[in-house]
DNA sequence: CTGAAAGCGCTTACAG
DNA sequence: CTGAAAGCGCTTACAG
């Protein structure tokens, strides 16, 4: 037995109880070093850090204080094996823009700040069809606490059923409600794509263009869907040929609007369903010689930093992409004790909206 | 006691080894598992996880066979619970652009893949001055293994020391060598400045412009300063009125280009030290009536996306940021057993070269 | 409302 | 080259 150290440092006698401000320990405290200190079992700690009801009030306040004095946080890794379950949050997306990931990223990070939880990025190619198994790999290595899905892999009913399978929960993002309403934050595009519309018919556009993304994500049947409904609710028909599948990239884009350019008549505005499309869409004019807005309106959709950086600045669909993340990670945190009371009433809806820029106007008579 | 069933299930007896076709196991196998239906100890098959050369190669075979037959893959939150770390790769950032991000992202996931490691994304407001123990507490409370540094956090002293003291370690991604050899990915943007400075001059500018990032950015002063260097060397002087510090911004470009534009003489040539702000070179000129690159040669740097969306598309200097990101996740994972031998062998250092496209020609006689 | 025992799936000494 | 014991920092039954 060695003598006591002038300052208690893990003591072996649990009494009497060290006046607070002496008590100095080495490296991190553990949940073994509240309870001693404090005299409580770890059990009765656990239950606190856990939320637990059954503890005194009494008690809980005192384990509360000593935890803050020692800037006691549980360790993640120790709970989460005993728990079977990690505090990691995974993001899986398969190739949007990266400003698209990066605005996701902060929306979901906005949501977990503070709540132990952290956000774990997994891209993926999911035009290989063993993407699957990568995701279910990586969620079930991680024993992930949730999984947030972007589209277009949020789209993919086969993953779902994946994660479900291995029991990770997952939320979808996605243009329409695909799966339970716990599991989805839906952005009304179709909407969004009827106000375009809407916007460029009242303007007095009679022939216009449509450059849609890929057949087969959602978001192309809701965004250009929306757009053809609110073009023929006014009395437009928007014949096929005045339509272009692009790949919402920008050489599609400018693909695009050189074949509706080169149409007669000529379009006097374009609809791209996304900004990249719709900058693409920029260069074809300009080599054509055509100018924005003057001989063409064009509307974009996200509303990325791009949008206000092309010359003139784009008319585009606002989409709240933070928001949408923030949305799916609260989700993912409802059962948390310490989720904001708020998390359950949250709605998982969000309605992308009209910005007008610089680039539509009136059309030449 | 009872019958043993058809198929071995987690069966008591250690003997006799079932044949390996029967075994089924419910859930996740465990180094038990392996253990038992291999007739080792656990220690020894630890060993062979963590790659020990104190096992005999047929002992090795024998325990990879049932591990790969069994698809086990060791529990990372048991194993960083032992080891006292986790299997995490931090990223930290401040707040580049979103391409800037992604790429880097990739790039370290490129490196990550099959390394049992996953990458957890941080990003901070470094203006704060508390975010040097958010970084801190992140990465102490996750026992992250490593962390990776972008610009400009990467160039903050006081965030690499504290990162010292709780001996997490780091790679500082840099565009000079700030710290030693093992912890650095260097850029060479002064090199990359210089050839930007060379370009214009062969083809023929007197009268260049400079739109610098902010002056406490390291990068400011390695492509500002290499850009000036190499005019000189020359034998242009830029006066420095037609240095215009921004801030790395599309609007700091528009407000710099109309600084830059208005001075007599008029420079017939600009460089913006990224693509964003050279967007709003684009803008200003634009307005101004001025055609690029007929009236104005522009050489941005990045080489984003934007930089081939631009019209007309933007000379600019190519940044190979994903391979960046590569390389210090790899210097991160060196010391693992299964690190790639090269890793080692990987020059840190990284030279960006101009990419040269329709924004640029020589000036007007 | 509280606690003692056992366990989550690994690894570190230590011993041979 | 191999293994038995103890432990990493928590939680789940279970008991009171």
């Amino acid at each position: 037995m060695t003598e006591p150290t002038p300052r208690l440092r893990r003591s072996r006698s649990a009494s009497p109880l060290p006046a607070p401000e002496d008590v100095v320990l080495p490296g991190k405290a553990t949940i073994n070093d509240i309870a001693r200190l404090t005299g409580v079992s770890k059990k009765t700690v656990s239950r606190v850090i856990n939320n637990s009801p059954l503890v005194h009030p009494e008690t809980r306040e005192k384990v509360l204080a000593l935890m803050k004095q020692l800037g006691y946080v549980p360790d993640p890794q120790a709970r989460g094996l005993a728990f079977r379950r990690s505090f990691l949050i995974g993001l899986v997306y398969d190739n949007p823009t990266a400003q698209f990931i990066v605005n996701m990223q902060y929306g979901a990070l906005d949501a977990l700040r503070d709540s132990g939880y952290e956000l774990v990025v997994h891209p993926c190619d999911s035009s290989k069809d063993d993407y699957i198994d990568g995701v279910r790999r990586f969620a079930q290595q991680q024993k992930l606490h949730g999984v947030i899905l972007i589209p277009r892999v949020s789209e993919d009913e086969q993953l779902a059923t994946a994660l479900r399978e291995i029991g990770v929960r997952y939320v979808r993002i996605a243009s329409i409600p695909l799966d339970q309403a716990a599991s989805m934050v839906v952005t009304h595009d179709r909407q969004a794509g009827t106000e375009a519309a809407n916007y460029l018919e009242s303007l007095g556009h009679r022939t216009v263009g449509l450059i849609t993304g890929p057949r087969r994500y959602r978001s192309t049947v809701e965004r250009g869907g929306g757009f053809l409904a609110g073009l023929d609710a006014r009395g437009i028909e928007l014949s096929p040929d005045y339509i272009y599948e692009g790949g919402y990239t920008f050489d599609s884009g400018v693909a695009g609007a050189e074949y509706l350019l080169a149409k007669s008549p000529r379009p006097t505005a374009i609809f791209a369903c996304n900004d990249e499309m719709a900058a693409g869409v920029y260069k074809a004019a300009m080599r054509r010689g055509l100018s924005i807005p003057g001989d063409l309106s064009v509307v974009g959709y996200d509303d990325s930093p791009l949008a206000s950086q092309l010359w003139p600045a784009l008319t585009t669909i606002h989409s709240p992409i933070r928001d949408l993340g923030h949305m799916a990670a609260q989700m993912l945190l409802i059962d948390e004790p310490g989720a904001s009371p708020e998390a359950t009433g949250t709605p998982r809806t969000v309605t992308p909206h009209l910005v007008v820029r610089d680039s539509s106007q009136r059309p030449k008579a």
